[in-house]
DNA sequence: CTGGGGAGGGGGCCC
DNA sequence: CGGGCCCCCTCCCCA
């Protein structure tokens, strides 16, 4: 007989002792604030305290002490709240440093209810926004009148600059009328420190934005992505964790960029078009535009929004087989996996001159493949050659079973010994295996 | 220390 | 709408 109510008295057993201090046996320092918890709660629930508190479980006589600076003590209060609560306190201010926190933390659940979180406020978002779609004028212009804070570099410096005005009062008006919930809230955030900013810092004379990022080490959107991927090759799996430094680094390259006025005296704040230079007339304006809720960038598309988010949300859709090593695109993925693992240019890596089938092999170290000419492979001097190099390492040639060892390799392994990649595991083989196809036959599976 | 190249990542846009 | 291509940028490694 199972009595349903003892699950929730437990935890709030737990959650009492907890707050009364009672048997908590580790401490949690965020940012300089101390956070008691029970040792093997946090083992249940997360798996990066699961793996630190395994590694420290020999000496259980002494509380256990972890120390964050990665995230703050207001999200980790809320983490902890839902690990003795299950309550989760998300709202649009925190949903992204939560969801950061949690990936860091290895906290799955609360991972996807983020999430759903923030894809349900897309929802909501792209209805409104189509419904102010149909109450606001079309136009033909191609060319995005606001360019956003968070601008391509090509962008920035292909466009012309103008000289746009400050939104008043009635754009601003529609924009919260347009827009609802965190994203709007976000981006509000962005507009009202930009018209502060912009007031004050109007006639400033603009100097090269990427240069002062660069000096504030806040270079551009970019960067926290690849900060984002370093740390998941480096870190668990690289699965859809990001980076929660990525979360300071968007508000400060949005506080960059208000601080510093970036373009700010030629473009008006791009939030889904409302702020319009006036000197453009009608036929100027632009089309609209689907604007991220976590930045400032904006796409013509919902696809490409949609494509654009996974730079924000750290998700890894496409793992590569052999190496683990995890992409936000396919195309990035078939790159990686021509190059890397296919030895997909047919040049010699050595003396950088162009071989063929003919002119040179098809070295393998590791998991990586490169081609070195007859004359360059000479002087490395590689002494062995095995025969079934192809059934033993190569992810495309085996089609009988279908299973390449690499294939099987990442089966057996978790995403974090993935990562690393066999090292010096030199080998040799004739040039016989570049088959684009073959290839795409054996990446695709992989893909959703 | 520096420049070049490889690799990875993101945006625009066409199919 | 997804896939794919092209382009550009940054980071990192290596000579």
């Amino acid at each position: 007989m199972e009595i349903s109510s003892h699950q929730f008295h437990l935890l709030e057993q737990l959650n009492e002792q907890r707050k009364q201090d009672l048997f908590c046996d580790c401490n949690i320092l965020v940012e300089g604030k101390v956070f008691k918890a029970h040792r093997n709660v946090l083992f249940a629930s997360s798996g990066y305290f699961k793996m630190l508190l395994s590694q420290s479980s020999k000496e259980t006589s002494q509380p256990t002490t972890a120390t964050f600076e990665v995230f703050s003590p207001e999200t980790f209060m809320v983490i902890l709240d839902f690990v003795y609560s299950g309550i989760l306190s998300l709202t649009g201010q925190n949903v992204i440093e939560v969801m950061s926190a949690a990936s860091y933390l290895q906290m799955t659940d609360i991972l996807n209810v983020c999430k759903t979180f923030i894809k349900s406020s897309l929802d909501i978002n792209e209805k409104e926004k189509d419904h102010y779609l149909s109450l606001s004028a079309k136009s033909t212009n191609s060319e995005p009148a606001h360019p956003s804070l968070y601008r391509s570099r090509r962008k920035a410096k292909s466009n012309p600059r103008r000289s746009y005005s400050v939104p008043d009062e009635k754009t601003n008006a529609v924009n919260e009328n347009s827009w609802s919930g965190y994203s709007s809230y976000l981006s509000s955030q962005v507009i009202l420190q930009r018209a502060e900013t912009q007031l004050s810092k109007r006639g400033r004379k603009q100097g090269s934005t990427r240069k002062r990022r660069k000096h504030l080490g806040l270079t551009q959107t970019r960067d926290f992505a690849q900060c984002k991927s370093n740390k998941a090759e480096r870190a668990s799996g690289g699965c859809s964790a990001s980076d929660p430094s990525h979360i300071s680094r968007v508000r400060e390259e949005a506080e960059f960029d208000a601080e510093n006025d970036v373009d700010h005296d030629d473009y008006g704040y791009n939030h889904e078009s409302e702020v319009i230079p006036k000197s453009w007339n009608e036929d100027d304006l632009p089309r609209m535009r689907f604007k991220c809720p976590f930045c400032t960038h904006t796409v013509k598309r919902r696809a490409d929004l949609k494509r654009h988010l996974r730079c924000h949300t750290g998700e890894r859709p496409y793992p590569c087989e052999a190496c683990g090593k995890r992409f936000t695109r396919l195309e990035h993925l078939r790159n990686h996996f021509q190059t890397i693992h296919q030895a997909g240019k047919l040049i010699c890596r050595k003396c950088k001159r162009h071989v063929t089938d003919l002119t040179g092999c098809v070295v393998q170290q590791g998991t990586r493949r490169y081609r070195l000419c007859h004359k360059c492979l000479a002087e490395a001097n590689f002494d062995s050659i095995p025969d079934d190099l192809d059934a033993e390492h190569s992810p495309v040639s085996s089609t009988g079973n279908k299973r390449s060892k690499w294939a099987l390799e990442e089966e057996q392994k978790s995403d974090e010994e993935t990562m690393e990649e066999e090292p010096y595991n030199l080998v040799v083989r004739h040039v016989n295996d570049d088959i684009p196809d073959e290839v795409d036959e054996k990446v695709k599976p992989n893909l959703r």
